[in-house]
DNA sequence: AAGTGGTCTAGACCACTGT
DNA sequence: CAGTGGTCTAGACCACTTC
């Protein structure tokens, strides 16, 4: 596995190609460590710099991490949270656990919901104000940790003239959550619209869900929509891509 | 917008924060040029090499795009091409469009379907020889492109028991695609699984859709199952996460 | 030719971890 | 303390783009 300097490939890029190849063959296992840098100076002939470059292109495809003082290690796969489109039905309410919950369990980790702050009600931005009809909502800020590692931020506006009717701000729950208390108080849920899309991590998010930067996350937005085709309550979650799998499943249709 | 020796933060990031502040800010708008890396050494007293960790921060955060001989420039954001789970409905396919052509011509976008060879039959990886009930199926491997650009890549697998009913490895076509040629040889289609899972692309994947290496993309699996409970299709997409959005709706259930 | 980004070397100093 | 990764400087050579 020596370098190829007639070849139009950076140097890093065959280092990083070299390791790759090590890595996805099992040579280098999950968890375990990769050569230290100054091994690789040894091993390709090169300065420490470039070695660095070539362990660079690894970390940032997410294969590798490093810790300080230890060297560079192979990333354990983490636990995969499956997110289905059927985790709303009102059984699954009534047997009284979130849909999170439900999943964690399932998988023998622990859950926990940290809630940012008090429920407020705020001016929302205009993209959630034409969703909901009006300019004001009740707005609870959330981070959810499965496992002892921050999994997702999950904010959820309920707009503010349905907040008076149900009482959210005002601290009022029920078993089944807020969809029960919204299902409680005369606002019969009819139909969901979910969208996601991936994109690589803020600075900002990449902090509160412990990721490297620009690591993926998957955005989902949701409406939860009544029967009167009122928007009852705007969801919004960035999640960590590498602990989520998102499963929907729907009837063929004419 | 100095550096702040004293600070724990490292200069190069300090020189991405600033950069970020004035991109997000609209200083330097989408398409504009950033400041040359000899303009970054005079204006925040570093040599090249620092300044150049500060813009490969933000290139690897893919707000910028580096172009040889020319500059540093801030992303164009890309059309974004909405996926929806009503795109399979018997109408749709009457009316002869495939969901992504419909989507493409909506943006005002050319559309194109690059097969990677001929329909082969194949010993299929485990994960899908499960999903499929058999070990052979016929596969069909594209790459589509929007706009002169390339979008994802799908693989489609049939079950090799079904695709001597239908015809599909033989060439055999009709105008609703391939699940019009399964219903139209008694696979009447009964529901749909989608699994969606984001990662950062492989080195490979980032070649074929001209993104920069570890760029996000969105993997999707789908499972078209029939009246009888047959899995007749197994689709495998790897979509770049930049150009995608996907939609689901579904009724709230009891 | 001048200006741009891309790669690489050589060496310094620092911070963190385990013994 | 020795070994690890993290940051930064200084300077060289190269490839590409525009004029």
């Amino acid at each position: 596995m020596a370098i190829d300097h007639t070849s139009d490939r950076p140097v890093f890029a065959q280092i990083a190609d070299a390791l790759r190849q090590r890595i996805r063959s099992g040579a280098i296992a999950p968890g375990a460590k990769l050569p230290s840098e100054s091994e690789l100076v040894e091993e390709f002939g090169v300065t420490r710099t470039t070695a660095r470059r070539g362990l660079a292109v690894l970390q940032q495809e997410g294969l590798t991490e490093a810790r300080r003082g230890l060297g560079v290690f192979v990333r354990e796969t983490a636990p995969v949270i499956a997110v289905r489109n059927n985790r709303f039905s009102r059984s699954a309410r009534a047997a009284g656990k979130g849909a999170l919950a439900a999943e964690a369990e399932a998988l023998g980790l622990d859950w926990q919901s940290e809630e940012q702050g008090p429920v407020e009600i705020v001016d929302v931005p205009d993209e959630i104000a034409q969703a909901i009809g009006e300019p004001r909502a009740a707005v609870k800020r959330r981070r959810m940790w499965v496992g002892g590692v921050p999994t997702q931020l999950a904010d959820s506006y309920i707009p503010a003239s349905v907040d008076v009717e149900i009482g959210y701000s005002a601290g009022l729950t029920v078993p089944g959550g807020i969809y029960g208390l919204l299902e409680a108080n005369g606002h019969r849920l009819d139909r969901f619209r979910e969208e996601l899309v991936a994109r690589q991590a803020s600075p900002e998010e990449a902090v509160a869900l412990h990721l490297s930067n620009g690591a993926p996350v998957v955005s989902l937005v949701r409406h939860a929509i009544d029967e009167a085709g009122k928007v009852v309550e705007y969801f919004d979650s960035v999640a960590a891509a590498d602990r989520h799998r998102y499963v929907y499943e729907f009837k063929a249709t004419d």
